[in-house]
DNA sequence: GCGGAAGCAATATGGTCATATGATATCGGG
DNA sequence: CCCGATATCATATGACCATATTGCTTCCGC
């Protein structure tokens, strides 16, 4: 086996080229010459690695999704784990925030995901990708909320899937909010902590369960 | 002046087009030329109209945000007339479910405006004519919170703005859902109605002001 | 009733892009 | 130490699209 080379970090080289682009020319000022030149390479490696202009879109967008929801997770699981005097809505908060373009790097993933979310209405294979990430973060703040009940911060009347919907919604609208007015308009965190407030209104055990 | 023409009419017929069009196809698929076909005229004649792409995208945009405002403030002023037993939270919801894509019309304005919205994200005229959409419909939930603070059906000491963002928002991110995951598989009415009522939370007084 | 400006359509043009093709460089194994 | 498979690149090609150009049609004002 002659002349070895890691596919998996060249495809994400690639795909991180890509979405850099995506977030500053827009969906429809991508080329493969721009994300060739913007990755350092050759138009003809991209083709190397990606059957077409699909297969690209689709793992760039499976890249930015899939490290999103793991930062997600992990913020979720860590606070978890310090769960002894940190509320459940606060690490609920921590976490989503990370969706917010508050500055400049989330600004670039919210452009991205902005963009494929908007051509995954007319791309079947990309609204599987984007079905994928929906059905495991709502999983997430779902559990969170079940969590929440559990501990007696959440009514254990309410629905978790529901509320859940309802908190992402919240944070996904939020986001567009921020990208438009721009973060310095008004206190787009704060309206977030409301809404999680909303579902996590009790004060939880002290003693523990 | 000879053989006289209804520009306005015109170009409103072109930016429907425009408009099924981007809601069936995306942006990327949109071309003079299908336009054309759609609309049932010739490319010529959309160049007679619009001096050029970034025109017609700027008026099908407005054209679709300010249908769609105008519909969200009329659905609000009448109910507002009739407010005699209406609940204010009541004719806040069948206005902001206008936004939600539930059947086939509202899925076709749903695309319309997370297509352009996204293409606000890289063409400063279109974001300005996002923003000022957003400032109008953000203006009338907002009347609508003060108003339900006269009335006594929200507690006096919310913030009108930031409960009206608060609302805003989930409807933007639950039309994402809807969107995603299909109308059918979780009630978003449901959801909306409890966003809404947790702000619109006191009963109202029942003898008027 | 007719001259001409405006409505409208058909086609030409120049550029851009995705993809194809062919050449070159690099390196593992025998 | 050299063969061949893989990596990488430079350039060609064919399609498509926005826009320009050209010419025909319609009907208002005088």
């Amino acid at each position: 086996m002659p002349r070895v080379a890691d596919h998996d970090q060249r495809r994400h080289q690639i795909a991180l080229a890509f979405q850099r682009l995506l977030a500053t020319v827009g969906f429809t000022g991508v080329t493969f010459a721009k994300v060739a030149a913007e990755a350092g390479i050759s138009v003809g490696l991209i083709q190397h690695y990606f059957s077409g202009k699909d297969a690209l879109l689709r793992f760039a967008y499976d890249d930015a999704l899939s490290g999103l929801s793991e930062r997600v997770r992990a913020k979720l699981t860590t606070g978890d784990d310090t769960q002894g005097g940190v509320p459940t809505a606060r690490v609920l908060f921590d976490s989503l925030a990370e969706l917010l373009p508050l500055d400049a790097e989330r600004e670039v993933e919210y452009r991205v995901r902005q963009c494929l979310q908007t051509q995954a209405l007319h791309d079947t294979s990309l609204a599987e990708v984007a079905w994928r990430a929906g059905r495991d973060i709502l999983g997430y703040v779902c559990g969170m909320v079940e969590h929440g009940i559990e501990r007696g911060e959440v009514e254990p009347d309410v629905d978790p899937v529901l509320a859940a919907r309802g908190i992402l919604a919240t944070v996904q609208g939020l986001a567009d909010q921020v990208a438009l007015s721009g973060k310095d308009n008004f206190p787009a965190e704060e309206v977030l902590r409301t809404a999680i407030a909303t579902v996590f209104t009790a004060l939880g055990d002290p003693s523990g369960h």
